[in-house]
DNA sequence: GGGTTGACGTGCC
DNA sequence: GGGCACGCCAACC
């Protein structure tokens, strides 16, 4: 049995993000009750990249929609480039459509009524 | 326990 | 929209 650590929880809630969508660090953090710690999310996928897990981290940005994590994917362009394969806009390391493939794991996760 | 870090957020200019 | 200062907090040393 594994304590569950604020990274991996984070890895989860990421690990949901559907094909072709976008959240949030501060949207995660605030999924986790915990919306001052939005910069923990970034660290967390840091993280999750030095632990070679499968986090799709490049579905995570920062609340403008910009590609504030770019340069830890290894090539500047790999983050843009995967994006942009998913169906998203990328222009001047921000995401056009953002709001329209806005993904919020506060609404899609939570218990419907 | 204390200082540093950071892929953020908010407020203000 | 861009830039700056400050706050926030888990993980790390």
């Amino acid at each position: 049995m594994k304590e569950h650590s604020f990274f991996e929880s984070v890895w989860e809630v990421v690990a949901k993000i559907p094909f072709g969508k976008v959240t949030s660090y501060g949207a995660i953090a605030r999924y986790l009750s915990t919306p001052k710690a939005a910069r923990m999310v970034g660290w967390a996928m840091n993280a999750s990249h030095a632990a070679k897990l499968d986090i799709p981290a490049h579905r995570v940005v920062n609340r403008l929609g910009m590609l504030s994590g770019k340069q830890h994917f290894g090539q500047i362009d790999l983050m843009e480039d995967l994006l942009k394969s998913e169906g998203l806009i990328i222009k001047e390391d921000k995401i056009v459509n953002f709001e329209e493939n806005y993904w919020d794991p506060l609404i899609e996760l939570r218990v419907k009524s």
